[in-house]
DNA sequence: AAATGTGAAGTTGTTCACAGCT
DNA sequence: AGCTGTGAACAACTTCACATTT
């Protein structure tokens, strides 16, 4: 969905698909464990994944020799190796900025949370009329983003603010330190190239299924 | 971040990457035609939409010819094009299945609508526990989905149930005639090569993000 | 003069097929 | 015997360069 910004990573070679991939296979492996399941083949992994054996061996690949010959790969070595490739061994902070509708859901979302990620902070230009329902963490004005974010070294954001305001609330999270921002909003946001975004378009997601189910 | 499912649609070249853009093209031209802006070229429209102009050509080559040579595309013609090919010309109708936090967050957000869809109907397990929250529509029981289904004809589904539900709903909903769906469950869904599937992960769109940021 | 439409070249990502371990 | 790891073949997508049209 989104533009690959690969320029600059300490790993230019590997595709920003192949590291979609990866958060899949973590959560087949997960599901492994919590199956019992210490050892499995690229092959049923790859089934459980949607995807074929070569891609998964090739995916895995860049980053070494996991598997054992004749036998497969170790479901909680791989596992955990995964996690440490995406950098979420520990637990990440984020923010959250645009407390509308659907900041409001992401901040009670308790998908983030378990995949290591912990939303410390939510902004908006309006906090008192959100902070009413009982949100968890308390919503602050958009004039605190700069000192919390450099307080707490906050690389990660999400952003939910209106389509208008996108563009200039981005450049005031670049410029305090943000580095990789989730992008709710429905316009192109121009950053530094140092700084990943990853764009998700709920509306464009339904277009996009509205032109394959057509007749 | 889904698996292509080209095959069997009535136009099998057409990249899906391209009906993505398609759908960022159209943002842009809303902009310009809201701008009072009637005509455009694809090097200032290509700027807009974050890429690279014979880009856009290309995409707009796969629907046929729509610019004038020395001069560019006509803003309100081309917007109604893409609409046309993405067949949201017309209003469209969706339903939603499983209303708890992510679900009642996709309720109330007025982005759908505004780009012609609109959520007739949601479902749930413990529809009475949801219900309070004043929400439109009313939220009614799992049993109820396949009537529902079949009587006003939907063919689109916001799919936002536990994933150890995913699998069996997804069945259920294909089995009455939906042919897309838009999976927020964090599980790879099994269909017939009919039904189109767009996974929106958002802890895997952080995770991306949490890779593409270290160091 | 300006900007589209497109064949051809280039790039990136996927799949195959099999050599090489265990 | 079974399954990984990988070079080589393949397919898909992107970019270029320019002929063509207004």
């Amino acid at each position: 969905m989104n533009p690959p910004k690969n320029h600059r990573t300490q790993r230019p070679e590997i595709p920003r698909k192949t590291i979609y991939r990866l958060s899949i296979y973590l959560r087949c492996l997960q599901r492994l464990a919590a199956n019992g399941i210490h050892t499995v083949s690229s092959e049923a992994m790859a089934l459980a994944a949607g995807v074929k054996s070569p891609q998964l061996r090739k995916d895995l690949a860049y980053f070494g020799q996991f598997g054992t010959r004749g036998l497969g790969y170790d479901v909680d070595q791989l596992s955990s190796m995964i996690t440490q490739w995406l950098g979420t061994s520990s637990l990440q902070p984020v923010i959250l900025v645009g407390v509308g509708n659907l900041g409001t859901a992401l901040l009670s979302y308790r998908g983030f949370q378990k995949e290591g990620f912990s939303v410390v902070g939510a902004f908006d230009i309006r906090p008192v009329s959100r902070q009413a329902r009982q949100s968890e963490p308390v919503v602050m004005t958009m004039g605190q983003i700069e000192g919390f974010v450099r307080e707490r070294g906050v690389r990660l954001a999400i952003l939910c603010v209106p389509p208008e305001a996108a563009q200039e609330v981005a450049n005031r999270l670049v410029a305090v330190g943000i580095v990789g921002i989730m992008n709710f909003a429905p316009t192109v946001l121009h950053v530094p190239e140092e700084v990943v975004v990853n764009n998700v378009n709920l509306a464009i997601e339904l277009e996009n299924l509205s032109f394959f189910i057509q007749q």
